[in-house]
DNA sequence: TAGATTGTTAATCGATTAACAATC
DNA sequence: TAGATTGTTAATCGATTAACAATC
C-alpha cells in the first residue's frame, strides 16, 4: 500500500466493484479474482489489482479476493460505512424519479431534504418526504447535517442553487443542471447531464471516411 | 488538420463546447476565443484549441472563433445536421423524465418511440408518444429507422434489451442501469448511471489523513 | 504596426497494461 | 509440489499543457 494521491479515475470505479461484488453475494460467490472481476466488468485485471492495492492488500496471492471482506473495505474507503444525508434541488420530473430510487438506501445514502421554488410542489409528498420551499435550504441542510446536493433545476438556477448549498456547509455536489458550475476547489462536483452523453453517441452513428468535414461548406 | 483517430475524450467535449455556443448566440456574441471558452468551461485554452484542430482549421488567428460557424460545424461533426432517432426502453420514473425533456430536439434528437412490458403502461402516452409492448421493438426502430436506444429498465432486464436493440440494428445505446452491459465491438455504449457516480462522491467526504484504511480492522 | 490569438509541435503528465517475483 | 493469483515495478500508451511561429 502506497501513500499517493489517489486519481478520479480510480475512485468511480470503486462503486463499479461494489455494485458487482454485491451481485456476488447474493449469488453465494464466496471468491473472486482480478481476471473474473475484469471479465465481467471489461476492465484490465491487472488495472483491478493496481485499484485494490493503493488502499491495502485485500487480495490472498493464488485464491483472489474474499468477496464479503471487499465489499467491507470499499465500503469504508468510500465512508459508506456511516449514512450519508443528501439534499435533493427540484422536484421535476428528473428530480423525482432519482428520489424514488432508494438504491441508495442500501449504501447507506439517503435523500433526507427534497427543495422547490414551485408553489405547486411545495408541502406534497416525493417518497414520503415533504418538499420545502427554497428558503428553508440552509437551515434543513445544516440541521440534517446533510453533505452531498443534487441539483437538478434547470440550468439558469443550478449557479445559485450550488452557491447556497456551499455556503450550508455541502461539501460534494451531484449536478444534472446543463451547465458548468463555479465552485472552490474544495467542493467536489460531478456532472451527470446526460444531455452531454447523449449528444456525443450521435458522433459515432455514422462512418467519417464518408465524411470531410474540413471541407464541410456553409 | 489531421486525421488521427479522435479519442472519446475529445469527442465527449464537443457538446459540452456546442451547449456553451448556442448560450453565447441567444447573449448575441459574434466571436469567442478560447481563453474565454477555457474560463467558463473549466478547461484548458490549449487544449479547447486542439480538440477543435482535429475536424479543421475552424478560428481566425488574433480574432477567435466566429460563433455560429462554430456551432454549425459542431452540429455537422456531431451529425445533428440530420435528424436522429432514439428509441427509449423503460417508461418507469426516469424514463418518463427523459422523455419529457425535450431538450434533445433542438438538437435534432428526438424520441420516436417508447416501450414497456408493464400492462398497466402500455398504450399510455408519455409526452406525446403512446408507450408500446417491448414485442414491437425490433418492428418499431426498424420501421422508424431509429439509431439510438436509452436504456433504463431494471438492471436484471437491461442485457436482453440491449440485445434486442444490437440486433434491431441499433448503432449506440445510453445506459442507465446499473450493469456493465456485453455488446459487439461496433456499438457504442455509454454509462449513465448516476448510483456510481453519486457514490464515489462519498469518497471525498472524509479528510482521508484521519483515516487509515489499510490498518483499518473487520 | 502592435496586440491578440490561432494551430501545432514538443514537453509533460498521468493512466493503463505487461510482466513477474512472491506466495497461497 | 504444481497451479493460480496477487501486489508491484517497469514499459507503454494516451491525454493534457506549454510554448511559439504564423498571421489576423
Amino acid at each position: 500500500m502506497k501513500s499517493e494521491k489517489i486519481s478520479d479515475a480510480v475512485v468511480r470505479r470503486l462503486p463499479v466493484y461494489l455494485r458487482f461484488l454485491n451481485q456476488l453475494t447474493m449469488q453465494e460467490v464466496l471468491t473472486v479474482s482480478s481476471q473474473e472481476l475484469g471479465q465481467k466488468l471489461d476492465l484490465n485485471p491487472a488495472q483491478i489489482r493496481k485499484d485494490l492495492a493503493y488502499f491495502g492488500d485485500f487480495g490472498r496471492k493464488g485464491i483472489g479476493y474474499d468477496v464479503s471482506y471487499l465489499i467491507e473495505k470499499i465500503r469504508y474507503i468510500l465512508n459508506l460505512d456511516q449514512q450519508i444525508n443528501v439534499a435533493l434541488i427540484g422536484a421535476g420530473n428528473l428530480g423525482q424519479a432519482l428520489s424514488n430510487y432508494n438504491a441508495y438506501l442500501k449504501d447507506n445514502m439517503k435523500i433526507v431534504a427534497v427543495f422547490d421554488t414551485y408553489e405547486g410542489k411545495i408541502g406534497t409528498s416525493i417518497n414520503n418526504i415533504v418538499v420545502q420551499p427554497i428558503d428553508q435550504l440552509t437551515d434543513t441542510i445544516v440541521k440534517n447535517n446533510v453533505k452531498i446536493g443534487i441539483i437538478t433545476v434547470p440550468g439558469s438556477e443550478a449557479q445559485r442553487v450550488a452557491d447556497e448549498l456551499i455556503s450550508a456547509g455541502i461539501r460534494a455536489i451531484l449536478n444534472f443542471a446543463p451547465v458548468i458550475l463555479k465552485t472552490p476547489p474544495d467542493i467536489r462536483v460531478h456532472n451527470a447531464d446526460f444531455t452531454t452523453d447523449l449528444l456525443s453517441l450521435a458522433y459515432y452513428l455514422q462512418d467519417k471516411d464518408d465524411k470531410d468535414v474540413a471541407s464541410h461548406e456553409s
